[in-house]
DNA sequence: GAGATAAAAGATAAAAATATCGTTTATTAA
DNA sequence: TTAATAAACGATATTTTTATCTTTTATCTC
């Protein structure tokens, strides 16, 4: 089990790809992007799409067309990204699958799974977008494996 | 996205819920744990064999028979019952999916992860099996919703 | 030992997540 | 204004996860 799903996996490491691209001025095909993300193509275009119709990321058809981020979009929030993707269990969920785990109902590792969920949820929510373009650029991360 | 499996949620709720039956003294039937842990009970069952297999739980056939755990395994830490259900990839893997990730080949959140995922590591193995029995016997946790 | 009980095992089934394909629509550039 | 390009859309396929059912095996009680 991982933290996010595959599909949210795809949908960030595209987006830092985008990210980069946008800051460097351009719009990237997904091609490019499967490639360089190492995602399975037509699934990744399915993923994008969502997040287009979200107004997360932004695209146009034709020649010379694309996915790009506009400066606002840049400067939005990974948890925005995960939230449109995978939900928000990964913020308010119970650890140990209860619905109506709380405070006053909680499951054995409340406690604990409040302060994973915490720093998960303040790391997403403090992390823009565009955050890694320049590292991405100088080759400080990786994307593809 | 949760932070583990369905698998895993039950396998964790019904291990704390045999654990307190087994501090009181009892061995429980499957039918029983699955009803207090709201679980579908032949899908326990299968989970409750693997971790039996692994002899991480204790069980005996026939008449009075059922799931316990002896003292040893009550000190064991919830990390090898999370281990065996859902792997490793919980506390190695890479949050943006990829292989490679290390920190000579970081993803752009590896350090972001690292803590996340060393506090879901500490959390896991210093927490005993048995930890909650007192409570759950005192009625301050739940299992079941 | 016989009958009852409860877990183990094996074969399926249903649902959800992941992945693919073919066609349509919008945009651009010539 | 036409040809080429690239995303959008809709239908479908595959794989994995989750769940069920039936039969078998072990153990206890009498």
């Amino acid at each position: 089990m991982a933290i996010f799903s595959k599909t949210c996996e795809y949908a960030l490491r595209a987006v830092f790809y985008v990210a980069q691209r946008s800051h460097e001025g351009y719009k990237v095909g997904i091609k490019e992007i499967a490639e360089q993300i190492n995602s399975p193509e037509p699934f990744l275009a399915k993923i994008l799409q969502r997040l287009r119709k979200e107004g997360l990321i932004q695209s146009v058809k034709g020649p010379s067309g694309g996915f790009y981020f506009d400066a606002a979009s840049l400067n939005r929030p990974l948890a925005d990204i995960v939230t449109a993707v995978d939900g928000d269990a990964i913020f308010t969920g119970c650890g140990l699958g209860l619905t109506d785990c709380s405070e006053s109902n909680p499951c054995p590792l409340h406690e604990d799974f409040k302060k994973v969920r915490n720093q998960i949820t303040s790391m997403l929510n403090h992390t823009p977008i565009g955050k890694f373009n320049l590292g991405l650029i100088k080759g400080k991360f990786s994307l593809n494996k």
